[in-house]
DNA sequence: TGTACATCAGTGAACGCGCGTTCACTGATGTAC
DNA sequence: TGTACATCAGTGAACGCGCGTTCACTGATGTAC
């Protein structure tokens, strides 16, 4: 019942947008009364911070996926797999992004506390994979501006999937977080006009700019 | 008034976010009723729009001033203001990015035609100062993907203060907004958590690496 | 097998609140003769 | 200079709607003797 209810909610957050979400709505399509959802999820906030946890393993399910449909020792193929996997995770579920990545509900507070392991999971194959990359002589690593010592210990939180991984592959991972969470969210928000329907190749190319500069030469 | 309007409507962004405005409590803060704000905008989403607009001209006249503010031959200087000014207005004005960036509002459908100047003009300083490069052989464009036909027309269409750029510059242009746009929309989503407040020393780094990567080594 | 009871998901009414928008109006201001 | 009039920003009441949340309740289900 719980995850009905959690269903129909994606559907409406699908449809309409996650700000728009209402519990009324959600027990007007289920064909219950709104009182019933308390029975399930004590506050509107509670179903809130359920689903952003549920998109963030959604997320990270994917991720994970698509590293391990690669061969283990074939790193670069797994990063590839792990940067398209994440676009294609974004362009299936733009409503879903918007929600953990996009503009603040209002009125809505995350608690850090209980969305923190979902959400690093997520990231996690990401940096496992940079991870190897640099424990294998593949990272370019030279011209990294150091970590900051009063960063170290966020840093030592961000879990990886069970084994730690150095300040420079959390530094890179970021970075190139950031860089395909940059043209995701221009492009699921319709805002690369130029490029329009053809995002796929552009991020393509970005991820092929990415490993110019971030993987060693094979000698 | 109008401006009034706007500008209480800023305030109340800037401390709820933009998904929480409403006429009536910016009327309430403004000591009048609410019809009355119909005097100067016919619908609430009048009001939006404006907002929207103003909001990319801001960030439009930064960065121009930005690329100004560095001599016209010193094309390596104009692109590093004009970054820098992009970080500094997102992080000065978060609710303002997330209004023009962000997850679109609820039953709100942006008027394109009426908001596509100013949002093409708040990134021509970037494309010009890229085209400059281009134009003084000092943009690394070996191996960029060729720009498909069928978006060439698109391409055209975005102005560039002025003068036309190549679709090569704006697809280098494209690729280093949706850098700049990851870094800063993870960080006033406070989604960076190793680096918080050292969101500057990352940014400035993938400006860099950005350099590294587009321009042309000076021999 | 039959009855008494506890459990508990879901109901319906209500509370208090907010919203965008409309409408006839007031009342101050400024203009025209 | 004095009066009549037009203009028009702003008012207050109302419409119809939606929201999250509470509360006492119903009524089906399953368990215990």
């Amino acid at each position: 019942m719980q995850a009905a209810i959690k269903e129909t909610a994606w559907r409406q957050i699908a449809e309409f947008g996650a700000p728009a979400l209402s519990l009324r709505t959600i027990a007007r399509e289920m064909g219950i009364t709104a009182p019933a959802i308390y029975n399930y999820f004590p506050r509107r906030d509670d179903l809130v911070t359920a689903l952003i946890i549920d998109a963030f393993t959604s997320l990270g399910d994917s991720q994970l996926a698509a590293r391990d449909a690669v061969p283990e020792d074939d790193l670069l193929g797994r990063l590839l797999a792990t940067g398209l996997a994440y676009r294609q995770w974004a362009v299936t579920y733009p409503q879903r992004y918007h929600l953990i990545f996009g503009t603040p509900l209002p009125g809505y507070e995350t608690p850090e506390e209980q969305v923190h392991p979902s959400g690093a999971r997520s990231l996690s194959a990401l940096i496992s994979v940079i991870e190897g990359l640099r424990l294998s002589g593949q990272l370019r690593v030279a011209d990294l501006p150091p970590v900051k010592a009063e960063y170290r210990s966020s840093f030592e939180e961000w879990p990886t999937d069970g084994s730690q991984a150095s300040p420079v592959s959390l530094s890179v991972a970021v970075l190139i977080w950031a860089r395909v969470h940059g043209l995701v969210s221009l492009e699921i928000s319709g805002k690369i006009p130029p490029f329009g329907p053809d995002g796929d190749a552009l991020y393509r190319f970005e991820m092929e700019l990415i490993q110019q500069q971030f993987i060693e030469d094979q000698p």
